[in-house]
DNA sequence: ACCTTTCATCAAAAAAAGTTGATTTATTGT
DNA sequence: ACAATAAATCAACTTTTTTTGATGAAAGGT
């Protein structure tokens, strides 16, 4: 029996996480989506979806997608769910310069 | 006819690059063949077919997806052609933390 | 209790990405 | 010129991701 060595079953495991992260962060629109979510705070899906012209089907699909990897964060209140950024997660995972993109100004 | 501001036309060319990038890095076998790479400094594709156990199709595939989001460079010398991490790109891409992945020790 | 609004979820279809084994191109050594 | 090796590319296939429109669940207002 091949013995595979701990130091690889860690990163490993490290590279799986990323690669989640990774594949969020993989298309376009969902760029767009957290874009559009840093300039306005905070956002409901209706509204998203008015601003960005997606059914709303489809916003839910990708924001789905994006809180599952951690990139944001939502709050329930009342029948709104509302969405903003994970700003500790994205700070850990992209670059001082690429973080600004996703900044309130 | 509707216009579209300078400034969405900018963000939507941006996103796009980055998303290239991000759907590059958004593998786990491409996460481990970078690891691998930044391990060995520069490496030809018969050396990591070997220490990655992967047919040579496949890592050629993995590889030319990489290249082309300029995560990685080449350069051929003779029949060979030697893969190393393109740092300055990784740099720009990613937090401090996660550049260490991909750094030799 | 009923209607409306918000949003998540579902199943089927379409599109994109990854795998496979074979073929092709280029270079080196004999 | 020939054989051997390295690596890119190809076409057929499989798997994963995305889209679509419809349905269902939860909350609020009348």
């Amino acid at each position: 029996m091949k013995e595979i060595p701990v130091q690889d079953l860690y990163l490993s495991k490290t590279f799986q996480t990323y690669q989640k992260k990774f594949k969020a962060l993989a298309d376009d629109r969902r760029l767009q989506i957290m874009h559009q979510i840093t300039q306005q705070r905070e956002v409901c899906v209706c509204d998203l979806s008015d601003t960005m012209a997606l059914p709303q089907s489809k916003l839910s699909y990708h924001l789905k997608i994006l809180l599952d990897a951690s990139l944001i964060k939502k709050e329930t209140r009342g029948t709104w769910s509302y969405y903003s950024l994970n700003e500790e997660e994205v700070n850990h995972l992209l670059s001082e310069e690429l973080c600004c993109l996703f900044r309130h100004d």
